[in-house]
Order: C-alpha cells, then sequence, then structure tokens
DNA sequence: CAGCAGGGGGCGA
DNA sequence: CGCCCCCTGCTGG
C-alpha cells in the first residue's frame, strides 16, 4: 500500500474553496436557501449553512424541500451579514460595540465556533455544563473555530454569556405553538398563515417589503433581548416554523437533553421505537408544526441515527434516495405512517422476498442484497408494482406512486391558506374545508355537520344507530 | 365524541 | 389516471 503511493495536496486548497464559496454566493449560484431577515432576503447555500450550524442543519433535515425560505425574526440584519461573512469566510470584523449583538445573533443560530461559551483556553475542550456544542460538534465539523477569547472578554463575556438570563424572566410566551401541539389544531387558528400573501402585520416577517419600517423596528427592540424567531418556509408559504431564544441556559440544557436522550424523558419513545416495533412519534406531522425546543427534534433524530446510521436518514429523506441502511428506513417508515403497511416481522423478509422473486431485476441495481429499485420498474409479475421500501403490492401504478411518497416525505399538494402539505389532492381538498369552514356532510337526523364524511358517519353509528 | 390527517381501494372516464 | 370514498389513528375538548 505504502508503495508507490503519493500524496497529493492542493496547497492553496482552503483558500480556494473559501473563495469559490464566497464567490458562488455572491453570484447566488446554487444557492438552495434563502434567508430573510428584515425584509432583506439572503440566498445562500445550504451545504454552509448546515456546516456552520447544527441548528440550521436540523431545519434542513426536517424541512425537505428543495429550497426552503428561513424567515429570521429579531436577528438584526447587519448581524445576519456579519455572520454569513463568517460563515464563508470564516472571519468577519465587527465593531465591537455590536460585538454583543452579533454574538447573540450567533448563539441564537447555534453557529459554530461564535456561539460558544467564553472558557479558558482549552486545548482539551470539555463536555462540561458550560459547553454547548454537541460533541459530535467535534467530529462534525472540522475546524470549529472558536472566536478568539480576548474579544469575548473584552466585551463583557458575562454580557454575550448570561445576558440571556434576565430572558428567563417570563416572557409572552412567543412559544404559543407549544399550546397546540397538532397540526389540525393550529389549522383552526389559521389567521397566523392566512396572509402570508399581504403581510400588513409587522411580525409578518416575510414582507420584504417593509424593508425600513422593519429594521427600523428591529433595531430597537434589539436593545432589549427578545427572542427571536425563526420562520421556516418551505417553496412559497409553506412551513413555518417558529423557534425562540431559550436563553443561555436553556440552550445548552436542550443541547444536553438532545445528546443524552436518555435523559429527556422520552425514552420510552425511544425504547419502543428502537425496540424494534418501528412505532415511533410521528415525525412528519412534526415537521410541519413549530417545534420550539431541538431536543424534541433530537430524538427522532437519534433514533434514525440509531437505526440508519448518521444521515442516512436525512439523505433519503430529502431525496429519495435509498440508503444503504435499510433497515432505518423500516423504523421510519412506521414512524412516518403511523399505519404499518406490513406486520413488522414481515418486513424484512419483505424485501428479501422481493430480491427472490425479482432475481433477475435485483442484479442490474447496485445494492441487490437490498431491493433499491426505482418505481417504475418494480414489478414482480405482469401486472402487480411492488413498493422498493417495503413490500406493499399493487396492481395500479398510481397507488404505488401515490405510497412511494410516504416514503419519500414528498408532499405535492400545497394548501394556499397554510403551510400544510398533503400526499394526496384529495387529503388537501379535505384539509381546504378546515379553512373555508364548508361542511357538505350534514346529517339527515340532526343538525349536525361535519367536513369528512367519515365524521358524519361516524356520528350517525354513535347517535342514531 | 368530534376534528383532522394519513393512507389505500374502487370506480368511471 | 383522476377522483371519490373509505378506514384508521391521533388528538383535544
Amino acid at each position: 500500500m505504502a508503495d508507490g503511493m503519493l500524496s497529493l495536496s492542493w496547497n492553496n486548497h482552503r483558500a480556494t474553496f473559501c473563495h469559490i464559496l464566497a464567490t458562488l454566493r455572491e453570484k447566488e449560484r446554487y444557492t438552495d436557501v434563502t434567508v430573510a431577515c428584515e425584509g432583506k432576503f439572503y440566498p445562500v447555500h445550504k451545504l454552509v449553512l448546515s456546516t456552520c450550524s447544527e441548528y440550521f442543519e436540523k431545519i434542513f433535515e426536517n424541512t425537505p424541500c428543495k429550497h426552503p425560505v428561513i424567515v429570521l425574526k429579531d436577528v438584526n440584519r447587519c448581524d445576519l451579514e456579519a455572520l454569513f461573512c463568517y460563515m464563508y469566510e470564516g472571519a468577519v470584523s465587527v465593531a465591537q460595540s455590536n460585538l454583543g449583538r452579533l454574538i447573540k445573533a450567533a448563539e441564537v443560530l447555534r453557529i459554530k465556533g461564535l456561539a460558544v461559551p467564553d472558557e479558558p483556553p482549552i486545548s482539551d475542550r470539555r463536555t462540561a455544563s458550560s459547553h454547548h456544542h454537541h460533541s459530535s460538534d467535534d467530529r462534525s465539523s472540522p475546524h470549529p473555530k472558536r472566536r478568539r477569547r480576548e474579544e469575548n472578554s473584552h466585551s463583557h463575556q458575562g454580557r454575550s454569556q448570561s445576558s440571556p438570563s434576565p430572558p428567563s424572566s417570563p416572557r409572552p410566551s412567543p412559544l404559543h405553538d407549544g399550546g397546540d401541539s397538532h397540526p389540525a389544531q393550529r389549522s383552526r387558528s389559521d389567521s397566523q398563515w392566512g396572509d402570508h400573501g399581504a403581510t400588513d402585520r409587522e411580525d409578518g416577517g416575510m414582507d420584504g417589503v417593509a424593508d425600513d419600517r422593519l429594521g427600523d423596528h428591529s433595531t430597537t427592540s434589539h436593545s432589549a433581548p427578545t427572542p427571536p424567531q425563526v420562520e421556516v418556509m418551505v417553496d412559497e408559504t409553506l412551513v413555518k416554523e417558529e423557534m425562540i431564544d431559550q436563553g443561555d441556559t436553556g440552550q445548552e440544557d436542550m443541547m444536553d437533553s438532545g445528546m443524552d436522550y436518555g435523559s429527556v424523558g422520552s425514552d420510552s419513545r425511544l425504547e419502543g421505537s428502537a425496540g424494534g416495533g418501528g412505532e415511533e412519534d410521528h415525525m412528519l406531522p412534526g415537521k410541519y408544526e413549530p417545534k420550539a425546543n431541538p431536543s424534541q427534534q433530537a430524538i427522532p433524530e437519534a433514533v434514525v441515527e440509531a437505526l440508519a446510521g448518521p444521515s442516512g436518514m436525512q439523505t433519503w429523506l430529502g431525496g429519495g434516495e435509498m440508503p444503504s441502511g435499510f433497515s432505518g428506513l423500516e423504523g421510519y417508515t412506521g414512524s412516518e405512517g403511523g399505519q404499518d403497511l406490513h406486520p413488522p416481522s414481515q418486513a424484512p423478509a419483505a424485501h428479501q422476498l422481493v430480491g427472490a422473486e425479482g432475481g433477475n431485476e435485483a442484479s442490474l441495481y447496485p445494492l441487490p442484497g437490498h431491493t433499491t429499485t426505482s418505481t417504475t420498474t418494480t414489478t414482480t409479475s405482469s401486472k402487480t408494482h411492488r413498493c422498493p421500501y417495503c413490500s406493499y403490492v399493487t396492481i395500479k401504478t398510481t397507488n404505488l406512486v401515490r405510497h412511494i411518497h410516504t416514503h419519500t416525505g414528498e408532499k405535492p399538494f400545497a394548501c394556499p391558506h397554510c403551510p400544510f402539505r398533503a400526499t394526496q389532492e384529495d387529503n388537501l381538498k379535505r384539509h381546504v374545508r378546515t379553512h373555508t369552514g364548508e361542511k357538505p356532510y350534514s346529517c339527515t337526523l340532526c343538525p349536525y355537520r361535519s367536513r369528512q364524511q367519515g365524521s358524519l358517519k361516524r356520528h350517525v353509528w354513535a347517535h342514531h344507530n
């Protein structure tokens, strides 16, 4: 092995890389996410944001669309630009007076290297209480550059770190979504979503026109540490996540709890899913409801990682690609649909079955052991279509396509009134009625009306039986 | 018990 | 293929 091996190194790789990255951003080339802040829009790259912030990474993980729009509220535009500069170039110049605010923003967004507590110069990074980074940071982030310690200590290290302690005081609960934990319920308060297009409120962060007004507003609001909010809009006005700053200690706690999931108190769920049942907390609905608590996201992720290995599921979820970690897919399938498409014990057999059945087909595919077939070619016999992800079989290709959406997470039908997306057009129509108030199904025996036929049926059965 | 969403089968154009 | 209908599960009052 050592014989004849040459080490080829690109001397200017890092500099060139950074330069090209910055150029690409300048030209808005390959940008695949837009960050909106104070009415301005910043086309950037998921890759960069994910690299520099697990916070963004998680957002993208849970936002399986090609070009999401992230609306940052209560983050100063200048700070954001500085942070972008920092992320793309690895350094940024900032006025000392603005440093505290910038650090604060960096903490909110968990920018690696900036949002770290001011510790003594550590050669060994302790995962002590004050360390807010994941231990996984150490491996995932190649260069966790920290702000020079002098700078932080210059500008009140306590300020940037301990200033959030006041936020622990009761605040007007911007975490209002904590109450309505179900997207279904959210839809009743669709006034939140109702006016994405014409936002005349100040909190309509998407309003790119009200630039100045918002700018003034936020600059004033930044003097006081207000809970920053983040909205994630998928495609146009589809998915919205609001996240708030929990304060430093809160963040650290969350990060900690996100690490050792066992202590979150949701270990029962974890056990349940890890136990092979494949039944997990519903993931997809969670994606469409604002979850301010990253620890809650960390749990499914942990399950995913436990089952499929790091990032395998994300790849699968986002691009519909088949990861090699097929077992993880099983678990996720169960968690996603809630309704098992197959008996859990039967599933693995089913995969093998497909491989065995379509032996000639399987040889065409890169992973003969697993059935990574394209959707259209998975026919076992003459007319049946088999799902490459599970044991589902149907004679209709449309059924298969529709079914595969449950695996890929693709939801082609977007509600015009809210971020809800549906896998089936019919389901969307049904959902839209929750906005329009239409109740087409009326009971013939009483004044009861319902939006869903099934509801009426259930009503009749219960009352007029 | 009602509202809502996920997912699948059936039927007709 | 598109639409309709159905069953089912989850959630909150």
